[in-house]
DNA sequence: TCAGATCCTGACCATATGGTCAAAAATAGA
DNA sequence: TCTATTTTTGACCATATGGTCAGGATCTGA
């Protein structure tokens, strides 16, 4: 049975067991290898699965890394999207920082997994992450820049800022590597304090 | 001949030149593509050389890597070296995060590069890293610690604040694809201004 | 219970890729 | 010029890897 069909028509518990099992181990090996470093054999045993099982349940390698980047997208961004026009400025931003710092934490993985395809000029993801992100960066930049017109935020450049607080969070969890070896594992424990002093300083008016 | 030798006698004129051909193509495709996603054949092509021709010059592909990677670490962690700890303080950092920013501008396969191997735990050259880079990590951590001791910078973590300007400024150069979506390439024009504001207020005393 | 659908697997295939080698071509030195 | 050395290459090899397929095992619903 296609994948196709599979999705239009209910998904059995067994169905919807084993997409989860491969979805995951996909997310390990993707994250770790890249997507061209990460093979079928990987995926399969760290699912637990064999390889023709999981050629069963998608059409192939590409399939299970669109798939996945695209059931991820969605949590990923999330932190953007609860970014309240109506809230107290400096607060929404601080809020922000500290959610991407936490996510940092929490979703190493997935934030490398990104970080990954981005790195490589995102061949295989490019209109799928830019699409929903786009739009969503252009609001976000519209609320900094009306919170800034305001003067409740000191003015900078909006999208400087954002790229700055995707980059000091998100560099927890992708150079974790490096970091490990320079600070020990537990660093990112008092990265959210910094980086909300970091924030706080810049954006006081 | 192996490469061992090559390097012992000393190289001619042929070799001096295809080796460079030969790393300079390693460092497009590596770049682009990460260690597993580059091929030798792509290698090949990118420096006008046959396969085997390149295997002549170069034991195999990890030894190109390891060769380019090694060769490019010194370059890369020169703008750490370059801090004065007998310099206005203020100034060092200032000027410190404004060559990072101009190595993400100019540098940007080498920055790519590196976040490529860190971003899969730096197999193959953590040692090999981390060895130069810990030694200048540390002193640079008793030259901030000695600024702010004086009060002549503002007291901060002196390892975030490093990891904050490493994400900061490299992310120009890593997240290239992504930017130029969002913003067009021009962006890390201004980034420099940015950086300067955000660091200035977060350490003005 | 039992037929039909779903799920799973061993064996297999085609291609890509890192690497080898003998010999030809080019170069350098006397 | 003529030989020895260095450089280059076409043809080839072994392995890894994405993917296929026929058929067996298991599950599901009547």
């Amino acid at each position: 049975m296609a994948t196709t069909e599979q999705t239009q028509k209910k998904p059995s518990r067994i169905q919807l067991r084993n997409r989860g099992k491969i979805l995951d181990a996909a997310l390990d090996v993707f994250s770790i290898h890249g997507y061209r470093g990460a093979t079928l054999d990987q995926i399969a045993t760290a699912a637990g699965l064999s390889k023709p099982n999981i050629l069963y349940y998608f059409d192939g390698k590409e399939e299970i890394f669109v798939t996945l980047l695209s059931s991820l997208v969605d949590t990923w961004i999330e932190p953007l999207r609860q970014i309240d026009p109506d809230g107290e400025p400096l607060e929404e931003i601080r809020r922000y920082v500290s959610r991407k710092v936490q996510m940092s934490s929490e979703m190493g993985r997935e934030s490398r997994l990104f970080a990954n395809e981005i790195l490589q000029g995102a061949p295989r993801i490019g209109a799928h992450l830019t699409g929903d992100l786009e739009m969503l960066f252009k609001r976000t930049i519209g609320i900094l820049n009306s919170w800034m017109a305001q003067g409740k935020i000191a003015e900078v450049d909006p999208e400087h800022l954002l790229y700055s607080i995707w980059a000091t969070t998100q560099h927890y969890a992708d150079f974790q590597a490096q970091i490990t070896v320079l600070s020990g594992s537990d660093k990112i424990d008092s990265a959210g304090a910094f980086l909300d002093q970091l924030y706080v300083k810049l954006l006081t008016p």
